[in-house]
DNA sequence: ATTAGACTTGTCAATTTTTGACAAAGTTAA
DNA sequence: TTAACTTTGTCAAAAATTGACAAGTCTAAT
């Protein structure tokens, strides 16, 4: 998605006409916290997504891949990894899957 | 690299015949936090990656490539995220580098 | 031009997480 | 058994993140 997950919910937000001080009622938040995270100046607790997804009626796992992917991408980002780094890490889950036993 | 960036310390140490007191004297580390971070039970602080490719003379991108893919995957593997994760965050990559000034 | 509502930014104490340091216990080989 | 090496547990100190509030900007309506 062409989006940080910060505009991601700036745009549901706005998209279902709420304000700051609204959602971040529903959210538990402090609005003026609620708008650094809309500009990427704060994190969104991962403790939030479900109430995000209760408020917008989103599938919890799609959101779990907005924001987990965002949180990588950040990291890349910032630290001008290089274009093998993604490449390597998705080597490295492979790895840590068939070390570690299936937990049930 | 079929490794997590722990077991690529240990490998490198015990390749070069050091031992973790050693070792951890050349990163100015306590061995029994060494053995932690070579065991995956702590983090190895980035700022230390400068002295590690001293001591091995590593290439320094090369090692901060291995350290950062570490850390993503990681966070994937802990937390269960699905395949599109990492699609999704090179995308999300390529939209922070579009969307923000180049900084010489 | 003033007000009201919405949003942004700055700050900082409090909470949470990570780290450094040390003790103690486990392992291995002479 | 020693001795050297490694692992694990604990916890205070340090660092990072968060919650809360104040103060600011911006816009639209009157």
């Amino acid at each position: 998605m062409r989006e940080t997950f910060g505009e991601y919910i700036k745009r549901l937000r706005t998209e279902n006409g709420f304000t700051l001080t609204q959602l971040a009622a529903k959210l538990d938040l402090d609005s003026a916290n609620l708008s650094k995270i809309e500009n990427n100046k704060r994190e969104f607790d991962e403790r939030r997504l479900s109430l995000l997804s209760d408020v917008f009626d989103l599938d919890l796992a799609k959101l779990r891949t907005e924001f987990f992917s965002d949180i990588i991408a950040k990291k890349i980002y910032e630290n001008n990894c290089d274009e093998e780094t993604l490449v390597l890490a998705e080597e490295k889950v492979a790895y840590l899957k068939s070390k570690n036993p299936i937990t049930i």
